[in-house]
DNA sequence: GCGACAG
DNA sequence: ATCTTGTCGC
């Protein structure tokens, strides 16, 4: 079988069919690590290169560490990065000695047009509390929102609230922020900011993307 | 038909 | 995402 050889038109398809199978509450016990999912490519887009790094969820500090290597076998479409990056991903994943208790994706959530982005996908595939950290907008409308780290404004569909867009540092562009699986709008903001310091972005998506990359 | 468009 | 150096500001 080749699940993920589809094509774009499949993929919506698979996503329509998955999106009811997410819970958008917090179903979660004591979270003693996270980790941060990042991808990266390399030889002119010919390599994907998923990384995933588990921190621990009070010190912040490294547990351990997974990289894997892959062909890309799917262009990159708005609204389809999943099916680019997951595969790459789960293999990562295989390799961790232990199942860290929440994931951070680069990326949304149910922030998405069919509400299925990549931490979605990634969050029920691995049956993991996800939370979507994206750096730009993929959909939605939101007000301004105020420059003081921590501050946050809900990111609307029309009249469904899809997520918030989060202050991670005063007066920096703002993240977006979107649940995936097993966690609530509310909660989202708040886990991803138990993992942010003095940077802009998380710990664990820093950690996982200089692992990605360089 | 015309824009918008995660990484 | 990736190609790339210096530079403005807290």
């Amino acid at each position: 079988m080749h699940p993920w050889d589809v094509s774009p038109q499949e993929a919506i398809a698979i996503q329509k069919s998955l999106q009811s199978h997410i819970s958008l509450t917090d179903d979660f016990g004591d979270i003693k690590t996270v980790a941060g999912v990042d991808v990266g490519f390399r030889e002119n887009n010919t390599i994907t290169v998923a990384a995933v790094a588990v921190l621990d969820f009070q010190s912040l500090e490294v547990i351990e560490t997974a990289v894997a290597h892959r062909p890309t076998s799917f262009p990159y479409i708005p609204g389809l990065l999943s099916f680019r990056e997951v595969p790459a991903v789960l293999e990562a994943m295989l390799k961790l000695s232990a199942e860290p208790d929440l994931l951070l994706c680069d990326g949304q959530g149910i922030a998405h047009p069919r509400r299925f982005g990549i931490a979605a996908h990634l969050g029920l595939l691995l049956d993991l509390p996800a939370v979507g950290v994206g750096k730009s907008r993929l959909t939605g409308s939101y007000d301004e929102v105020p420059s003081k780290k921590g501050s946050y404004v809900p990111l609307m569909d029309k009249t469904e609230q899809i997520g918030v867009v989060l202050r991670t540092r005063s007066n920096i562009k703002p993240l977006y922020i979107s649940p995936g699986h097993r966690v609530s709008i509310s909660t989202a903001p708040k886990l991803v900011m138990q993992c942010v310091t003095k940077y802009k972005l998380p710990e664990t998506t820093r950690r996982a993307h200089k692992l990605a990359s360089g």
